[in-house]
RNA sequence: GCAUACGUAGCUCAGUUGGUUAGAGCGCAUGAUUCACAUUCAUGAGGUCCCUGGUUCGAAUCCAGGCGUGUGCACCA
């Protein structure tokens, strides 16, 4: 075998290995037989640039294809990418705006607009395709897809028009959610809160107070509306100029002296508030007066309605219809048709009603109004603590306007022709009894708490705004001619005389179709072929936005669900718990740490330590420990492709039961639980636990005991030719169980063994669990354990004696172990304990008789072991260190016999653990006065 | 306000249906260096499993209440 490097350098191998799996062909399932096994990656932004969130779900979505590739099934790993309307639009109209074209949209034009978009986004494309495949992810790039491209407008196009037709789809003005940022309207779940801390005015109207946040606003508005059962109070005071004067309040606000005191303080009338009349709501109801907003004069009356709070500001308010979701309602509900007048227009603009504010944005418009109304002595009080949440457009980061508009809208409550279920119930069943009833049916998320969630979000999910005022998007197929409206996949016959719809469809009516739009649906093939996927993973902040739009189409387009398996991921956070942002300057970028750590040791750093659903933090420190993880593996690998023979014996062919020694029987015997319980993480998802099992039995018991051993068991040539085959054995079982989490090493190592014979790991059968036919032995698998467990009991004790008394790692002594029934094995073995714990002499004897100046301990029952010390002995240390073991062991037996002793333990526990609780305690025992004879010469001390 | 998750070693986190003398990695301490690997090895110190009560033969684990932290939803004149 040639010469490897002491360390692997992962810059030498992974884009050729890359580049090595990608022309075998068996990213394309086309080329793999088996049970189809489709995994779809969640397309990333096609504008978007790799981040750690995108690593993250590369090295879980990889893993799990590369297990199930082993296993035999045919794996189709999808990659595409997400048009990303709003966002896409909105970071390329921001770069127009940098390059001095003021305003993109007016200037360009629709078709230049979505050339340039389409320019930069194809430019965008390839960025983060080349990193994704810099993550190892075994896709099969032939199918690549894409959310904006002809197929997929097809089948958008193809669902939009059946929903239509089944009247599920419909037109129809509503309040919705405005982004001035992105210049279209969102959907609910698009918006981001924010808390914020604005003034909180209170304003007179006539006598009366209202009270808004929102002062531009204030210009056009009318009726006032108290609560009808409200309490409202004519209070008279003296103002700043001396004059009597009156304001009507809620009893609830002159109550709260606190809140009160805001408008005290600003009119400087301090507690000369007299009450002088009291009404209800329905008294004050049908008042008409008129007054001057800041804007104009307008007429005022008083309605009474039941949407008032009475606990909140003022108690009354004015109604802004159009600019407001309450507001809207209540005209809505009780025909105030003249209330419906625009304040703001889509612009974000003040329109022709606010006077002297016309044309502002709300911001000055806000400023320019309080200025006016306090010249006016309009306002009379001004809280600036108040904190309230703001909706923000999670795309542009702008503050969303509830505005009225004619926009297209998924009915969520409407009956399905002929399905009898509306789309709603379709979201719930496919995650509760099965799509249909049908248990084979059902999505299966993990962890299963987010189903709680998801049930609660289906149940209060209102009718799903899809058309956006953005130009980058699937066009809406929908054709006017006056009052006709035509609907189709292909435009009308007369098409010039009919105008397309400008709308697009929001971003996730074309993510949402992405397990069967990315298969050719409906044509069939793929579709047919790998749908339902396997399996699909994605973050919790998503799983409304994302994953119901998947179920909802998936059930009601194809009558199916869209995966069996969903796993919910958490989100990565800095070593300080935060968010990684740009903004906050903690971002890392992923191909920074491929260059310096290597694309495994981001992998591994990523996927250990998680669990599904929860919050990780991500920190060098984590991936450094992954890389001098593969680091081992590659240095377990060089050692047994280096000092070992790779074409020797087999251990397939040529190995006896007899010749195996303890040490290779338990190294197999671990190995063989290893795969079990990898497997069984792996099928379970349980990626952080499978990576820490094969960690753990890597460096802990194969390098540091297993390799160990074998060197010195390899002393003849036959022995070692023997050893050969057992090594080529494991470490070709190990590269395996490897390489889901590590594919880039593994597979390099592997093409060392082979010779570069062209055989690919990540094709090779995943091992199996069954114990090798070659491994035969008499003894049971525990006593096997058992017996390797005492022996590196006894290497251990005597290092730590070593240690503890601080002799010199090269100086060796001589020791004797008192054992009856070890004797054969201890004998048999004794190379490796002196060895290991660099023991000279080694005297194996069974009568009890106990050598001066030496340490003792007792490794298990039945075995004492003596370290010979004769000079360095240190008497005072030697018993204080066997009085602490026995006080130990002298606890734990307390506690032992107190369980035994206890009748309703004995009775009522299982037998299993009864007897388990009894041998622990015979064990105990066993050793404890073992040590105690040990303990009597010393203390005549 | 409602919901949900979390609270275990100095730090980051495991601990799968109740049965361990409660674990790992990092960090720390002591010592080692030609012989696969200092991206290494050996050894060690370090815990009231947030608090209180309950269920149970038995609780880090289940239940109730409390405290603390995060997140989602609701409210948003």
């Amino acid at each position: 075998m040639k010469e490897l490097p002491k360390a692997y350098e992962p810059k030498h191998y992974e884009d050729e290995i890359y580049k090595r799996w990608e022309e075998s062909g068996f990213f394309n399932p086309d080329n793999l037989s088996g049970e189809p096994y489709a995994i779809m990656m969640p397309p990333p932004n096609v504008t978007g640039v790799l981040h750690l969130g995108h690593a993250l779900e590369n090295s879980l979505m990889d893993s799990m294809a590369r297990f199930q590739r082993m296993r035999g099934k045919k794996v189709l790993l999808l990659p595409g990418t997400d048009h990303a309307a709003v966002a896409t639009q909105a970071k390329v109209e921001r770069l127009l705006v940098e390059q001095g074209i003021k305003n993109p949209r007016q200037e360009l034009g629709r078709e230049e607009l979505l050339r340039r978009i389409r320019e930069f986004s194809e430019q965008s494309k390839s960025t983060i395709l080349s990193q994704i495949k810099k993550m190892g992810t075994s896709a099969d790039w032939s199918r690549l897809a894409y959310t904006f491209d002809e197929p997929r407008n097809r089948a958008v196009n193809g669902v939009f028009v059946r929903m239509y037709n089944d009247g599920l789809i419909y037109r129809g003005t509503r309040m919705v959610n405005w982004s001035i940022g992105a210049h279209s309207v969102l959907s609910d779940d698009e918006l981001l809160w924010e808390e914020r801390q604005e003034p909180f005015y209170y304003i007179r109207c006539g006598e009366f107070v209202i009270g808004t946040v929102r002062p531009e606003t204030k210009c056009a508005d009318s009726p006032l509306v108290v609560h009808g059962d409200g309490e409202y109070l004519r209070l008279r005071f003296t103002n700043k100029e001396g004059q009597e004067d009156h304001l009507i309040v809620s009893k609830n606000l002159f109550d709260k002296k606190e809140q009160f005191q805001v408008i005290t303080n600003h009119l400087e009338s301090q507690s000369n508030f007299q009450v002088t009349e009291t009404f209800t709501g329905k008294e004050l109801e049908g008042r008409a007066f008129e007054y001057d907003t800041y804007a104009a004069k307008r007429k005022f009356y008083v309605i009474a309605d039941e949407v008032i709070d009475m606990e909140k500001g003022a108690g009354a308010m004015t109604i802004s219809s159009c600019h407001s979701a309450d507001d809207y309602d209540l005209a809505k509900r009780r025909g105030l048709n003249e209330t419906f007048i625009q304040k703001i227009d889509f612009d974000g603009k003040m329109t022709d009603v606010a006077g002297p504010c016309i044309g502002m944005t709300i911001v000055d418009a806000r400023r320019k109004a309080v200025e006016i109304m306090k010249e006016m002595g309009l306002i009379v009080g001004e809280d600036t603590k108040y904190v309230h949440r703001l909706p923000i457009c999670y795309r542009s980061n702008t503050v969303v306007e509830p505005m009225v508009s004619k926009q297209w809208f998924v009915n969520v409550d409407k009956e399905i022709p002929g399905r009898g279920k509306t789309l709603k119930q379709l979201m719930r069943e496919a995650v509760t009894t099965g799509h249909n009833g049908d248990k084979n049916k059902t999505v299966r998320i993990t962890p299963d708490r987010f189903e709680k969630g998801y049930l609660r979000w289906v149940d209060n999910l209102y009718d799903w705004c899809i058309s956006r005022q953005i130009w980058w998007g699937h066009q809406i197929p929908v054709w006017y001619k006056g009052e006709e409206v035509y609907v189709g996949i292909e435009p009308p016959k007369d098409e010039e005389k009919w105008e397309r719809d400008p709308d697009t469809l929001d971003t996730w009516f074309s993510s949402g179709m992405w397990t069967f739009s990315t298969l050719g649906w409906p044509e069939g093939g793929d579709f047919k072929t790998f749908h339902p996927t396997g399996w699909m993973q994605m973050g919790y902040e998503i799983l409304f936005l994302w994953m119901s739009r998947m179920i909802l189409f998936s059930t009601y387009v194809i009558d199916g669900i869209p995966f069996r398996d969903v796993y919910i991921h958490g989100m990565l956070r800095d070593e300080m718990g935060k968010k990684f942002s740009k903004s906050a300057g903690n971002s890392v970028d992923p191909l920074d740490v491929i260059e310096e750590f290597g694309t495994d040791a981001l992998r591994f750093s990523l996927i250990s330590g998680i669990s599904p659903g929860n919050d990780a933090r991500f920190y060098d420190e984590k991936v450094e420990g992954a890389r001098n993880l593969v680091n081992k593996i590659w240095n377990i690998s060089r050692f047994i492709l280096t000092q070992f023979d790779p074409d020797g014996l087999t251990l397939e062919t040529d190995h006896t039961s007899q010749e195996y020694t303890l040490a290779d029987q338990w190294i197999l015997m671990r190995l063989n639980q290893i795969i079990i319980e990898v497997t069984d993480d792996l099928e379970n998802f349980r990626f952080s636990a499978a990576g820490e099992k094969l960690r753990d039995f890597t460096w802990s018991e194969l390098a540091d005991w297993y390799l160990e051993i074998s060197k010195i068991e390899s002393a003849s040539p036959a022995d070692k030719s023997f050893k050969s085959g057992i090594l080529m054995y494991i470490l070709e079982i190990l590269l395996k169980l490897w390489h889901p989490f590590m594919p880039f090493v593994t597979e390099a190592i592997y093409q060392q063994r082979m010779r570069n014979s062209g055989i690919l790991l990540m094709v090779q059968p995943w091992p199996s669990s069954v114990l090798h036919a070659g491994l035969r032995t008499d003894k049971p698998a525990s006593e096997v354990l058992s017996e390797f467990s005492l022996l590196q009991s006894i290497v251990t004790g005597i290092r730590t004696i070593r240690n503890e008394y601080g002799i010199e790692p090269k100086k060796e002594f001589s020791i004797i172990i008192q054992t009856e029934k070890y004797q054969v094995l201890i004998d048999q073995y004794a190379s490796i304990i002196k060895n290991l714990a660099k023991v000279s002499s080694l005297t194996i004897t069974g009568t009890p008789d106990q050598p001066k100046q030496s340490a003792t301990f007792v490794p298990g029952e039945g075995v004492t072991v003596f370290v010979e010390l004769s000079d360095v002995i240190d008497v005072a240390k030697e018993r204080e260190r066997l009085e602490k073991e026995i006080q130990n062991l002298t606890a734990y037996v307390s506690s032992l016999e107190k369980k035994l002793a206890n009748k309703q333990f004995v009775a009522q526990a299982p037998a299993s653990v009864v007897a388990t609780e009894r041998a622990k305690y015979e064990e105990a025992t066993a050793k404890l006065s073992a040590l105690e004879q040990q303990r009597a010469p010393f203390s005549h001390f």
